[in-house]
DNA sequence: TAGATTGTTAATCGATTAACAATC
DNA sequence: TAGATTGTTAATCGATTAACAATC
């Protein structure tokens, strides 16, 4: 599974596949071939097959894939059976909607504090946890530890907090912030560039004309 | 141009150039090598010149690329000449969250109303713009129009109102909903998964171990 | 068994990198 | 002019698709 690195572009379609499979079993269906799941995804099944297959075997000739199992396996490949400790660095607009988003709590990413500079923020309860003051930022982390840390803070000030934030130990960083990190290469960041984001269907709607 | 359809990837990596380009036009320099900017943004040169060369000469040899006029060609090949008006379905967490960023406002994309079922929300201001019902949705796209519709409501809900949209005129879809939209070969949608990308951040994170 | 569909190898396609002549 | 750096062609690398033997 570790041995033959596997490629990021392959990586980057399994949670689409899982979304898939998911809605697969809610609606009771026990097995898909790669060609049905095909049609649904508009991928091709040679793709699928392909893709599966970088983690080992999960089908069965002449029958396809068993849905439940595959959803599984690729929930564990994904790393969805473990619990993060998640904490928002900024509480903003931004910052308070993803601390309120639900749906991440049912996956395992936990969120056990946000924080903010601005004191007048402090105290209020999003999601039924309060606003903390920077200043508590470095104990809590030495106390109680986190795994993943969610920057919406403007960029400047992202870039800081996040090298604060490597030092004390935390490794997965979500940045929302408009600017790139610049950390050790132990260091995880997965970007998410809203603007970026807008300009890109900027182009494409530029092309339709 | 317009001639020789641009790949997808040279695309997607625009907008990370254009940042770069301001952040450098805002430290006042004038003049850039690919070389240097390679540097800067951990990419190789050659695919800097390659990217750049898709749409015609930009730079001199000998002196490199002019960071202003640089700028303000990709500006254009993004599309970011334009006006767009864009409605945001859904005011939830995350609908009202983007409703409020004026960073989208600055950068030409126009919000011109918010639109969601739930009736205790109406009349509700965000950004100085009330929250209208459901109903008055049809009416109001084909009196005004819309370019852009951001979806921030559940996947059921989103997959409908999509496409009523679409019979309405509308082109440009900003997804949020976890799931895809069935829609015309000529709209366009840009979709913003949180979840996959929350679960390509706890893969990576796994590997780390 | 016959039919279906995977796992996997081979062929194709596209994207990235390297190299260098053109030229400012 | 000499040095620098682009624009562009050629080489390499990786990803996708096609094909088919293996096998349930």
């Amino acid at each position: 599974m570790d041995s033959k690195e596997i490629s990021p572009v392959v990586i980057a379609r399994l949670p689409r596949y899982y979304r898939y499979l998911g809605e697969l079993k809610e609606n009771g269906i026990e097995r898909i071939s790669s060609k049905e799941l095909s049609g649904r995804m508009k991928v091709t099944a040679s793709q699928i097959r392909q893709d599966f297959n970088n983690f080992g075997g999960f089908g069965q000739q002449g029958y396809g894939y068993n849905v439940d199992y595959l959803y599984e396996e690729i929930g564990k490949i994904l790393g969805l059976t473990k619990k993060y400790r998640m904490i928002v660095i900024g509480a903003g607009n931004l910052g308070q909607a993803l601390a309120g988003h639900s749906a991440f709590e049912r996956r395992g990413f936990l969120l056990t504090a946000i924080f903010d500079i601005d004191p007048k923020l402090e105290g209020k309860k999003i999601h039924g946890i309060p606003v903390t003051g920077m200043g508590e930022l470095p104990g809590f982390i030495k106390k109680q530890g986190a795994d993943i840390a969610v920057i919406t803070t403007p960029s400047e000030a992202a870039r800081e907090i996040a090298s604060e934030l490597y030092q004390y130990g935390v490794r997965g960083f979500w940045n929302f912030a408009h600017t790139d990190l610049h950390l050790p290469e132990d260091a995880v960041v997965e970007n998410v560039h809203l603007t970026e984001s807008l300009m890109r269907l900027s182009y494409a709607l530029k092309t339709l004309e």
